[in-house]
DNA sequence: AAGAATTACCCACGATTACCCACAATATAT
DNA sequence: ATATATTGTGGGTAATCGTGGGTAATTCTT
């Protein structure tokens, strides 16, 4: 089946190991193009959870930062805040990418783990987390909600 | 005969079988245009059935999806709610796609399964769902739908 | 420099999935 | 009407997947 590259669709439970190892679904594993050398780039999301990057997306995003001039105060800020957080990972011979505590503790991960397709990019999800945040976020503006959906959907 | 490619019309039942395996009526795999690949994209619907997306129909919503900023926590939210339940399949030797389990009880499919032509897409449904609904939407509503039979009817 | 701790890489194994074959029922053709 | 192909449904088997653990290499500490 060949599909999109570099796409990211659906959502898989698992499990987080003693060693803070996580399986990358097949699917999506089988989705990251070769040229990406079996890693992902892992970093904060602007949720409370992790993000998931193809590696050559995520140079794409670099590639973008090293535009900014270092001389204005807020570019450096952006620029540090962005960089700080980010690590590439290659997934081990069974499927698993390592991550740092530092990370789990931000997303809040402890043994369980929910792992969501995200188009361009994949998120790491303490579940009980998501379900709050997505609970505030859709109560709140319903109407662009409504909005994209006639937008976007078929 | 040559029909319009990916567009479906009709009503069929089949039956889900142990594995989660349900037809695709050979009409709507006829239909399919070639460069599908023999894959739909199946996922929530908006109603409590499963959609089937051809699989060139969903790359369009993907992309879609693509344009929207990541910035906004409300288009997270909506890319998030969009690809989260979304799985490519391709049909087997046989003509069957694999249902999760998750979609499954989404749609309160058990054994039987009333699969619908809606043009672009397919509906799975459980007939007393379906039903439920219909007879609640059409109750509701009955001067726009007269409305759109006047407009779209020859 | 030697020991301790961490990390990278390998193996193992049960559970699940993908793929193949079989066959009865239906539809199509001769 | 009979033969032939197609369709819908069931099941089996080999490969893959998810998860745990072990050992060697590397890094850090003192």
């Amino acid at each position: 089946m060949t599909i999109n590259q570099d796409t990211f669709t659906g959502e898989y439970s698992y499990t987080i190991d003693a060693k803070g190892r996580v399986n990358i679904p097949a699917k999506f594993r089988q989705s990251l193009a070769p040229e990406n050398n079996n890693t992902f780039v892992i970093t904060r999301g602007m949720d409370p959870c992790i993000w998931v990057y193809p590696l050559t997306a995520w140079q794409f995003i670099e590639d973008n930062l090293k535009e900014l001039s270092a001389v204005s105060s807020i570019n450096r800020s952006f620029i540090r805040a962005t960089a700080r957080y980010a690590s590439p990972v290659k997934y081990d011979k069974q499927g698993r990418i390592i991550l740092s505590s530092q990370l789990l503790d931000y997303a809040k991960l402890d043994k369980d783990a929910l792992i969501i397709g995200m188009i361009n990019k994949i998120e790491i999800w303490n579940a009980d987390e998501l379900e709050k945040i997505e609970k505030q976020t859709t109560e709140m503006d319903s109407s662009v909600y409504d909005e994209l959906s006639d937008k976007i959907i078929l």
